[in-house]
DNA sequence: TCATAATTACGATTTTGTTCGTAATGCTAA
DNA sequence: TTAGCATTACGAACAAAATCGTAATTATGA
């Protein structure tokens, strides 16, 4: 059977997830000395995560050359869906409606952006 | 000194916070009852998570009788707000308008509950 | 009073995630 | 070729969270 439980990144690991994200692929090197930057902990270390990593899937990785190349194997967006119905049920009672309010109630957001959601949400009434 | 330490609950600690803020306060056996629907550990591992918890000061306790009985300390609205805060740096780079975009898109949300958002974004816009 | 039942207290175990030291491997420049 | 360097592989140590077994404590009813 091929395994398709849904499997929630750790905290690490979504770490380096959001760098693999924004750089399309990394070697571990890379990774880490992006990392480092807000964290201090050693090379094997970031190796190791990968490697974890690429064995739940969480991550690709090209190594027909000797230095790996690691990319994200899933997607950003799925991520965030996740994460939000994650919390949207077991913080907000099940209502989307509920986390949206005080999302917008604590984080300022611009005039600009206001208007976008509310476009948005024109559309969605149709 | 007082410790003014932010403290994130755990994924187990959430689920009990969860019971204690729909009930007010309950006591071992109330929380482990309804814990159990959706779980299946046993009745020391629910009150071992409350003493923890209340060492860590997430939960109040009234012992003056031999019942001791339970009440969330810390508010749903802070932890909520808690989480989405770091749910919003971390996934959707510091956007809070991303978020609220994205948890529009994935649920669905009445036409009522739509315009409740749009009703409070126009007070916002003020 | 005393047996019973339910509670809290304590400590050990298990599991999961994180970190790192060291060995093994492969590359490259002298 | 070979010394040196950077990489991956492996396994152990550590830390935090979750779980449970058992002892100690307290209430209660016969």
């Amino acid at each position: 059977m091929t395994n398709s439980k849904i499997l929630k990144p750790t905290e690490s690991e979504l770490e380096i997830l959001k760098i693999l994200w924004a750089r399309e692929n990394a070697t571990v090197r890379e990774v880490h000395e992006e990392l480092s930057k807000t964290k201090d902990s050693g090379y094997t270390t970031t190796l190791k995560l990968l490697q974890i990593m690429f064995e739940k899937g969480l991550v690709s990785r090209n190594d027909t050359n000797k230095t790996h190349i690691y990319a994200p194997a899933i997607s950003r967006q799925r991520t965030q869906k996740q994460f939000l119905d994650k919390m949207i049920n077991t913080l907000f009672s099940g209502s989307s409606t509920q986390l949206v309010l005080q999302a917008l109630g604590n984080q300022k957001a611009s005039k600009d952006e206001l208007e976008e959601i509310q476009k948005y949400l024109d559309n969605l009434k149709k």
